[in-house]
DNA sequence: AATATTAATCGTAATATTGCAATTAAACAA
DNA sequence: TTGTTTAATTGCAATATTACGATTAATATT
């Protein structure tokens, strides 16, 4: 019905498809690794909400969580965040403008 | 709770976030402007469906549609479409790889 | 005017998403 | 061992999304 890269694309779109998990992506920027508790207070949502968005990030490959100790250092990962943003420009920068037909 | 920059984001993000929305933007690229009934055809849903993503394509302003005759031609809205880039750019890159922390 | 064509809208069923309270699990500290 | 801290999981309610058949609206054709 659809091609990989459709699918692909739309899997990565879904998952930045929600402010909460932009927001955690964009701190993850900032400070480079973060724990659940402090992301759950920085932004505002419940532990388990934190929690969850966490989880659909982690399932996509943008990020991944270390276990220290107690708490679980969440962080961006690299690889996987650079192919993702080359399959996005794929897809992103294909069109050529020109001037609109309608 | 969130910034507006983050709430575009998603918003846009939410948007390529169905696989017909990207195939839909796809063709447009490929043949400059189509019909309703011939995305139908082309991507295989019915076309009422076909109609629903076109009318949330449009209400974020990707694309835009005329009348012609007793049929709609539909577009990508290129100004539009390059105010979104642009966001979704800052967004996507503004990681430094580095090495990851965990 | 009557018919045909195309797209939008409506109604609805099935499914997915979101958020959180309550609980559980795991690791550490006393 | 007992308590403490942190994160994951469970269960559930509210809402949103997706798809499509049936219908409506608008324009064109005869």
């Amino acid at each position: 019905m659809y091609t990989d890269q459709q699918k692909k694309i739309a899997l990565f779109a879904k998952v930045f498809g929600h402010p909460a998990r932009v927001a955690i992506l964009q701190q993850l920027f900032e400070i480079d690794a973060c724990y659940c508790g402090d992301l759950s207070e920085e932004i505002g949502l419940a532990q388990p909400t934190i929690s969850q968005h966490l989880k659909e990030l982690k399932s996509v490959g943008l990020i991944k969580g270390t276990v220290e100790g107690v708490k679980v250092c969440y962080c961006i990962d690299h690889e996987n965040w650079t192919k993702m943003k080359d399959l996005m420009h794929q897809f992103l920068d294909k069109d050529i403008p020109k001037a609109d037909c309608c």
